[in-house]
RNA sequence: GCGGUUGUAGCUCAGUUGGUUAGAGUGCCGGCCUGUCACGCCGGAGGUCGCGGGUUCGAGCCCCGUCAACCGCGCCA
């Protein structure tokens, strides 16, 4: 492997019996210690500068860039003024020292340049479709199409380097605390419950299918089952789902981690260091939060009205419901009378404007609501009023009420949202987003963690009220058997997530590892013994034979990355990403297979009717 | 499957109320230029205005349909 300037450049001529084929030092390495010295430098023309009797080129690889010059007396100066960009050449030359005011500060190698006098073009370039040099923007599917290229430039380059140290720095953590990594296989069993799966035909088996494993949340299992006690996974995970534009279609990275004879907050204590460290290793300035508070599941959609909060915004959000039961505003005291109800407000400190207020209520009917209604206060010179039409319908005694529930003043509003908590939260969890962004409550230069933990284990279809798993079946409920026999919509879970910057960025579960209580658990979410067998049978049958308590989690890769790289999109933190559609137009996926591909699956292909 | 936004030169975009031959920057090609580092100057090529239909004397612009890209919803144990 090349190490950044190991190789030895002869001094001072270059004798090729010595000399490596391509390069004595990378464009990154060369300073004023260096001159003097003839070298050999291999990358890509970046730029070039002609002035006609003097031709300036930006030598470019992944270190660096080194500016490399040549002049009419050069034998190779015809060739060099048919150089262009992209070209992959081999240059050697003399490195010389720049004029003191002829240095570039803006590169590490700007105080020398290197006189050209030798030169072998490695490979062409033909017009590209996209410049890597500059910071032009480009569509997607260009982008995509020509991936090679696009990863060339240096936001990209830096993208995936950061990619790279961050998946070192998690694998070196990980064994630092004990914990060895092992593969799973990519070619397995279908899983039934969960996302859709990738299915993959049998050769063997005409009629019977693979399927990519959506995690390997089985395998991990069963490997505590197995006596491994501490394992963890740098692990691919497939799932047939649409995109976004954080979640990547087809296939994504976790850190998949599981360790026996755990309790819940012995997987904190593992990974929150694991973590930490990674996100203080690469923060770059940005603030890491070391005190990671745990909130509930119920908690958290209350104040914030989602299981993934934001925590570098403050607001928090409240029930006022009592504030408008039986209230002049009729909407909100009609609604209380149904079950099941609820008035929420969340306190905008510094929204206090007509022009805000309106904003946000836009923005409220924007997302479906009928509205949002608001009061604001202000002061018209004789002292604080409370503004906006509910308080008028309330009265001067409910406003004043909810006012000092919410700790609000001068210049500050309060939105508010009525109904059933599950149909206004989605909306109520984006708007305080849109305050804390609009009035810089939201602190961008953090990371914020919690833990969200006690997840209920069941939930009730609202349409059909069947009863089945909220999360994923394999938790442990808290209270174990005995919370069972009760009402299973109040059963919690060991489960939980960490959520950072309103990202989920973990998830994790202590496992049921009781096939009693397994069965238990099933028989209430309508499935039977023998479904159970049937699809969890690899489990159900390893959990006879003594399994550990165990408990882990899985952390998500390439959102961590996007955290870290500052990048909206995922597609930014992927090398050879699919589009949003799920194709790869670089490599042409999904393609046709050919007819004799189909007959050794034994599949025929069904034509579509548009 | 549904909704939103966008679609004009290789690329980024402008294009007024529907009115003559659709522009700029950048890239590309050619010429000039010995100190540039986003080099500069001169010239040139490059267009099915996503596609189809309609309204109109006349459509890049208005209407209908359609396709594509992205964003979102559904979906994501």
């Amino acid at each position: 492997m090349y190490r950044r300037g190991r190789i030895q450049a002869p001094r001072p001529g270059i004798r090729e019996d010595i000399m490596h084929s391509y390069r004595s030092h990378t464009c990154a390495d060369l300073t004023k210690s260096h001159v003097g010295e003839t070298v050999r430098l291999s990358g890509w023309v970046h730029r070039i500068r002609d002035h006609g009797g003097l031709l300036f080129i930006d030598l470019r690889d992944h270190y660096g860039m080194t500016q490399v010059l040549c002049d009419p007396d050069s034998s190779v100066f015809a060739a060099a003024e048919e150089l262009r960009s992209e070209w992959c050449i081999r240059i050697d030359g003399e490195v010389k020292a720049r004029d003191a005011d002829l240095v570039n500060p803006k590169i590490p190698t700007g105080e020398i340049e290197v006189y050209i006098r030798d030169l072998e073009v490695l490979s062409a370039a033909a017009e590209l479709p996209l410049q890597v040099f500059g910071d032009q923007e480009y569509p997607e599917e260009t982008r995509l199409r020509y991936r090679y290229l696009d990863l060339r430039r240096e936001a990209m380059q830096e993208n995936m380097k950061l990619r790279s140290d961050v998946v070192a720095s998690l694998r070196r953590r990980m064994w630092d605390q004990g914990f060895r990594e092992y593969q799973t296989p990519i070619i397995t069993a279908s899983s039934p419950e969960g996302a859709r799966d990738f299915l993959v035909p049998s050769r063997l088996h005409p009629g019977r299918f693979y399927a990519l494993p959506q995690a390997p949340q089985q395998f991990k299992q069963l490997i505590m089952v197995s006596g491994f006690d501490k394992y963890f996974q740098i692990a691919p995970c497939f799932r047939d789902e649409d995109p976004r534009a954080d979640r990547s279609p087809t296939d994504f990275y976790q850190l998949d981690m599981e360790m026996s004879f755990a309790t819940q907050q012995d997987v904190f204590d593992t990974i929150q260091p694991v973590i930490q460290g990674v996100f203080e290793e690469f923060a770059k300035g940005r603030r890491v939060d070391t005190e990671w508070q745990q909130i509930s599941y119920r908690d958290a959609a209350l104040w914030y009205g989602t299981d993934k909060p934001d925590l570098r915004n403050p607001i928090k959000m409240q029930d006022v419901s009592e504030h408008f039961r039986g209230s002049g505003f009729a909407i909100f005291a009609k609604l209380l009378e149904q079950d099941g109800t609820q008035i929420r407000a969340i306190p905008a400190p510094g929204g206090g404007s007509r022009k805000f207020c309106d904003r946000m209520n836009a923005f409220a009917q924007k997302e479906g609501l009928p509205g949002m209604g608001y009061i604001f206060w202000r002061d018209q010179g004789d002292g604080m009023e409370a503004a906006g039409p509910l308080a008028k319908n309330i009265g001067p005694e409910r406003t004043e009420a909810i006012r000092q529930q919410l700790d609000l003043g001068v210049g500050d509003a309060a939105f508010f949202l009525g109904g059933k908590p599950k149909a206004f939260e989605p909306v109520a969890a984006k708007a305080r987003d849109v305050i804390g962004a609009e009035q810089g409550l939201t602190d961008t230069e953090r990371f914020a963690f919690a833990w969200i933990v006690d997840f209920p284990i069941f939930e009730r279809d609202e349409e059909t009220g069947v009863i089945d798993f909220e999360h994923n079946p394999f938790s442990m409920p808290q209270g174990g058997m005995e919370a069972l026999e009760g009402d299973p919509l109040e059963v919690l879970g060991f489960q939980y997530d960490l959520s950072c910057n309103g990202s989920e960025l973990v998830s994790g579960a202590v496992r049921n590892h009781r096939p009693d209580i397994m069965f238990k658990a099933f028989e209430i979410a309508g499935y039977g013994e023998d479904e159970v067998r049937k699809r969890f049978g690899a489990m159900v049958n390893a959990f006879q034979y003594g399994a550990p308590p165990h408990g882990g989690c899985a952390a998500g890769i390439d959102r961590m990355v996007m955290l870290l790289a500052d990048q909206s999109n995922i597609r930014e933190v992927i090398m050879f990403p699919m589009n949003q559609r799920a194709e790869d137009l670089m490599m042409n996926a999904p393609s046709e297979a050919s007819s004799d591909q189909l007959m050794e699956l034994s599949l025929r292909v069904i034509e579509q009717d548009k």
